[in-house]
DNA sequence: GTTGACTCCGTACTAGGGTACGGAGGTTAA
DNA sequence: TTAACCTCCGTACCCTAGTACGGAGTCAAC
């Protein structure tokens, strides 16, 4: 698998889609751990590159890299980090939950908004995007219509 | 509702949950528009502290101020925006369902990796959350188990 | 043994999203 | 009418997450 000869810190950052200096940077704040170094040279090893493509999804999702730094250290199954594992990945299961559930609640109201006054319908009021905000999302429905009622749809 | 005298920049901010020069600093940005001014002082709307949650709401799902900016541009159903809304809001739908589904991913390990090494079950090996990530999330299950398999669960 | 690509390190800079400062003037209640 | 508090504004500073720079050393191939 490591055929091609050692893996220096271009390599890696290629192998991880990141750049050089981001490696650099991963190892001043402590997310990857400096490897040993050959004649000065960093020589890495394949988990490192699994270490960084988890960094850059989880940051993809909307972790901070304080947070990944955290999440990483629950890197094994000891007992020492289980109970640790518990109490942390338990708030951050409800806090993904929540984020979940506030997307869909904006995705479904950009889909009513774009069906209705991204349409060329005629509109009989204004439609205000704030209200349906405010009004949890609530948008361009119910009995009283106050806003962009498409015609006969 | 508005009986306890002018929306100044102090009370716009205690009923939005910003500072003040958070609010000046968004004014700055372009995402609330400066409001007339009653002897040298700002003089806010209702609107304005519906607008200032929305934006603190977007964030935290994970938008920029950049692109809150832009959906804010959606703020009413004029002919104008139309044109706008149908272009753009197409696309952020597709970002929102592509960032629901990489948090569901997430949760789905999350709750894996807590339900198994979050546990007090005996463990045979230690579980690697670097090779749970690497196999598409898939930790501590499969046929040949290589780690955090609980006993008789 | 020289050339070119790569790596070393510290330091500086960037962009996004605020937060703090400080002097001047307005407002309100004792 | 004075004190306490609020607001004005520009500017400077902070943190996060990188990105760039530049002089020096290393390596591999010709």
């Amino acid at each position: 698998m490591n055929k091609q000869g050692p893996i220096t810190i271009g390599v890696l950052a290629k192998l991880a889609g990141v750049g050089v200096e981001t490696v650099r940077f991963y190892e001043r704040k402590k997310l990857i751990i400096q490897p040993p170094k050959t004649s000065g040279f960093r020589h890495y090893s394949n988990d490192d590159v699994k270490r960084i493509r988890l960094i850059k999804k989880a940051q993809q999702i909307g972790f901070t890299l304080e947070e990944i730094k955290e999440f990483l250290s629950f890197d094994t199954c000891s007992d020492e980090s289980r109970r640790s594992i518990r109490k942390n990945s338990q708030d951050k299961i409800a806090e993904i939950k929540q984020k979940i559930m506030d997307l869909t609640v904006v995705l479904q109201a950009l889909e009513t908004f774009s069906s209705t006054c991204g349409t060329d319908h005629e509109h009989n009021q204004e439609c205000d995007f704030l209200d349906c905000f405010d009004n949890d999302w609530v948008c361009c429905s119910g009995t009283d219509q106050t806003c962009c009622n498409p015609e006969g749809e």
